[in-house]
DNA sequence: AAATTATACAACCGCGACGAC
DNA sequence: AGTCGTCGCGGTTGTATAATT
């Protein structure tokens, strides 16, 4: 403990305040040993530079006997890794990387030291760290994971590592592989895909939509199906005990890499749309023929699995679970094992909460039924009915009810949607009624932001700067249902999107409530 | 302005994997 | 084959700071 006093001193006016806690003597532990625990102090700092400097980095337990240093070997090696190594790179992560990580993350999952190779001078800690506040905090937002270009490129390398290797869905596993065979596409991400046409930025990485639509759909559906990978990490979601009380955001730090690029969404809507689906190549039970160049025949869609689960039985219990990080790995095993094909369908439809369509699939023809990629598939053919429909633009909102709520005007959703994401949609609505029929509004619990009126009878509830619908008395738009509530992560989610419509009638407040911007 | 709460970050812990001896 | 050292990872904790009440 001298050294400690050493460092207290040399510590004075330092960094951080380690040295108040060495002081109170809760920086030591590990009772028999010397070795110091808690903050570093400044003077640590430099023994182990000057050590490694000297010696060279590894054999780190010898730090301590050859430096003085009151540190365990892992110790050091943490700090000088984290902290010391001189080619760290300080600061908030950039656009870039942001990207970057999100892109490995897809990629690799909670593989944090091998994203940390590719990001140059940040660490695996750091990596980690960011990716778990960001994605907290956006689940709570109820956002999805990754952006949609960023699940289209995973896809793609996917796709083409699919044609590469040679286990498929029945094999066990590569550790090396895995990341790419499987793609991460937490349930969530499907869930809120629909949103992610209009919410994330178009993608850095411009990644044709073809490439992307013709993943078999067994590589979509990867993640808990065939992949190994996907079994521990791709597909979010958690034990149940370990299940977040409240859904998350999860790009909420990616705000400035994504906001530049918002219009590529529209890209894949408009441009890519049909070809998008028809290029999807995996059959599913939506659609038995991938190369039909009819995609306008399989789609009266529903509209996306996305956004909300008209199907009580499947949605409800396991909503919560469904929108758990990719970190979430062990309990990928569970469900996503080779052996185990899948969550089972069942489990994807949950995730994708695909809403009951009795008006133009049944529910077992939904791709929704089929797996994730349907989900995209089915978005992106929706996104084309409303393009190209003017008498029938559906906003996809109401299609993914699955019920005929769209009242308001398609031309005008039209053009509010490229910019905000369908303001008017009615979504809202179809979604309320929705949640007002199986979720609970409790559920929104303690961690509700407070909610406030925006239009009589109807309350929106404040999330990281969106509003959220917790309420609707159906009072102009044309609502189905008189009562909504906007409680469950999806809503949330969407109501980034869409929420601000549900009262159009206040256009500024709208424009600003659907900024995405710094949220993310 | 003070108190409370939420967030971001640093650091630690336990465990398992891997390679060297 | 067993031991040791190192590394990586998921999870957790503690603290400083920011935001909110």
């Amino acid at each position: 403990m001298t050294r400690e006093n050493e460092d207290q001193m040399v510590n004075k006016g330092g960094i951080s305040s380690p040295s108040a806690e060495e002081g109170s003597g809760g920086g030591n532990v590990g009772g028999s040993g010397p070795l110091k625990k808690g903050p570093w102090t400044s003077a640590e700092d430099a023994i182990l530079v000057e050590y490694v400097t000297k010696h060279g980095e590894g054999n780190w337990n010898a730090v301590q006997k050859h430096s003085g240093l009151a540190r365990c070997g892992k110790s050091c090696r943490l700090r000088w890794a984290n902290h010391l190594r001189p080619d760290l790179k300080k600061g908030a992560f950039t656009a870039d990387e942001e990207r970057r990580i999100i892109e490995l993350h897809a990629k690799m999952g909670n593989k944090w030291a091998r994203m940390a190779a590719e990001l140059p001078g940040r660490t695996d800690n750091e990596i980690k760290n960011y990716w778990n506040t960001r994605i907290k905090r956006r689940q709570r937002a109820g956002l999805p994971i990754y952006p949609p270009d960023i699940c289209l490129q995973a896809l793609h390398e996917n796709r083409q590592s699919e044609h590469i290797s040679a286990f498929s869905s029945g094999n066990p596993q590569h550790p090396d592989l895995l990341p790419i065979n499987s793609f991460e596409i937490p349930a969530v991400e499907f869930k809120n895909l629909e949103f992610n046409h209009q919410m994330y930025p178009p993608p850095l990485i411009d990644i044709p939509a073809r490439n992307l639509l013709d993943i078999p759909a067994s590589n979509l559906l990867a993640p808990g199906v065939n992949s190994s990978y996907a079994s521990k990490g791709m597909l979010s979601t958690v034990p149940a005990t370990k299940r977040p009380r409240q859904l998350e955001p999860l790009f909420s730090g990616l705000s400035s890499s994504f906001n530049t690029s918002f219009t590529s969404c529209n890209k894949y809507q408009n441009d890519g749309s049909q070809q998008t689906v028809q290029s999807f190549g995996f059959s599913s039970a939506y659609d038995q023929n991938p190369t039909s160049d009819h995609p306008s025949s399989s789609f009266v869609l529903p509209g996306s699995h996305a956004l909300l689960n008209g199907n009580p039985s499947s949605s409800e219990p396991t909503w919560a679970m469904k929108l758990e990080l990719p970190s979430l790995q062990t309990q990928m095993g569970s469900w996503g094992s080779p052996s185990s094909p899948l969550p089972s369908l069942e489990s994807v439809d949950t995730l994708i909460q695909s809403p009951p369509n009795e008006q133009t699939h049944s529910g077992s023809l939904s791709p929704r039924n089929s797996g994730l990629l349907d989900a995209v598939l089915y978005e992106s053919q929706s996104m084309k009915n409303i393009k190209n429909s003017p008498g029938q633009q559906i906003s996809s909102a109401s299609m993914v009810q699955g019920e005929v709520m769209d009242n308001s005007s398609p031309d005008h959703h039209e053009t509010e949607w490229e910019v905000y994401g369908d303001p008017i949609s009615p979504l809202g609505h179809s979604a309320a009624s929705v949640f007002s029929k199986y979720t609970p509004i409790s559920g929104s619990s303690s961690d509700e932001p407070p909610t406030f009126e925006t239009t009589p009878g109807s309350k929106v509830k404040q999330e990281g700067g969106d509003l959220v619908p917790v309420e609707y008395g159906g009072k102009d738009e044309t609502s189905n249902s008189n009562q909504m509530i906007f409680s469950r992560p999806d809503f949330l989610l969407a109501s980034n999107c869409f929420g601000p419509q549900i009262d159009h009638s206040k256009g500024p407040l709208h424009a600003e409530r659907c900024s995405w911007g710094t949220s993310w």
